[in-house]
DNA sequence: GTCTATATTCAGATAGAC
DNA sequence: GTCTATCTGAATATAGAC
């Protein structure tokens, strides 16, 4: 990998702009003169690097999901090993999964709050070329959790299962992109996006300290036909905005 | 409002397309040469009628928040009425908020799954104009349903009670943006964007049959403290990126 | 590998006739 | 309100010198 120092730097320092760049104005809001102009490199230097914009994209997620990749699987692994052969707790799937995902909030060499929030806004994207990527990107993982929740939930239709991970899975992407309405309920976001990189620490940890739980409550919940809102219907339904009379302003 | 047919079918035009084509490209991506030939209305339409596309993406946004917001006021008003002073259940108060949501998903009038989608993408977007435009809109609905919840869980910290408000938000409005990685598990996704609008119903009531325990039993999961989870660490830790040998490529 | 210069396309916005 | 025509700037990408 180190054939020149100076070529690893410029390709690094314009992964570390483009993903700071992305996170803030998504894809299409940002433009490649903005990464190349705040990296200190030539206009073309992305194009030759990385040959366009889509790719430079997928590179900058494929270099923070290998690790996340390997390091989710290898938790698995041994937990799996120390279990020897017995079904795993939920607690500890999610623990193994989403915990492992909120060491990157912890950690700057691995991406940080900053790549976190990249991939929560970015998972919501459906262009299709991001589609496909993170679908082959997560593919293998995914399977191994689902697989071992199936068996740490033996009494839930698998169904619900996925739908849960699902569920999950945007709990932890809404709460990580950070740029929500949280500030409208309390006044301010989950820490700003300007903050120190100490405070990343602790931002994360103080995160997944909270939304574990949260998870762990909603994985385990009554299944639906017995949840309780089922029978509820108290307060009447209004009319549609179609049949409803239109307010005329004077 | 009527003045004329025309300007209004313009207007509307506008509007409809506006709300597909940032659903399916996103602000940044969605140019107005796009909405306006889509549309099948002069170029020169949009600046006329909302004076700038900053504007239109608000305006979009506007037309189906205001009923949104009414109804939600409306059903959580009549829900402390009948209860006569006594705090309502938890269960009441999301299936008021969240149900309400998802009434919009059933009910092309209201906007629909597109709608639904836009909303989940878009919320997620740190534009400033954004931010700002969400904050303002949904301020008096937030504040008023913390307050239920607060009353409705007296024992649970308010602080926590925010941070699962959240939460839940964050799990509605990805499981809504169907734009995800749900079709790595499953083989296909919550429903193809280019579905019909028959199966926008059923789709919308199933993800909401689902959705509400899953949050239920989220916000009612035991305090972070109390929580197994926080004692759990069988599995050693890797060490970071940065301190971990590089695979070299032969 | 880096750079300048440029090709090509497209963006949002507006002026002014109708 | 609608239209044509156009202004001005910016986008991605590449060719070719160094």
């Amino acid at each position: 990998m180190p054939e020149n120092k100076l070529n690893s730097d410029t390709r690094e320092r314009i992964l570390d702009v483009a993903e700071r760049q992305f996170m803030a104005h998504g894809f299409e809001g940002t433009s490649m003169r903005m990464i190349t102009s705040m990296a200190d490199v030539n206009l073309a230097a992305v194009n030759y690097h990385f040959g366009s914009k889509e790719s430079l994209l997928c590179e900058v997620f494929r270099r923070r999901l290998t690790w996340l990749n390997r390091e989710r699987l290898r938790v698995l692994d041994a937990l799996e090993q120390q279990a020897k052969g017995s079904p795993l707790k939920p607690s500890q799937i999610l623990e193994a999964f989403f915990g492992t995902l909120m060491r990157i909030g912890e950690d700057e060499s691995l991406g940080g709050m900053t790549f976190l929030r990249l991939l929560g806004r970015t998972l919501t994207d459906p262009a299709e070329f991001i589609r496909a990527f993170f679908a082959s990107e997560y593919a293998e993982v995914l399977e191994r959790y689902k697989l071992a929740l199936f068996r740490a939930l033996p009494d839930v239709p698998k169904a619900e299962i996925v739908w849960r991970l699902h569920f999950m899975l945007g709990a932890m992407s809404y709460a990580i992109a950070g740029t929500d309405i949280l500030h409208v309920i309390t006044g301010h976001g989950i820490g700003d996006i300007s903050g120190k990189e100490e405070d990343s620490r602790s931002e994360a940890k103080k995160l997944s300290a909270r939304l574990m739980p949260f998870l762990l409550g909603g994985l385990r919940a009554a299944l639906p036909q017995f949840a309780e809102t089922s029978k509820q219907k108290q307060v009447p339904l209004a009319k549609t905005a179609r049949n409803q009379p239109q307010e005329k302003q004077p």
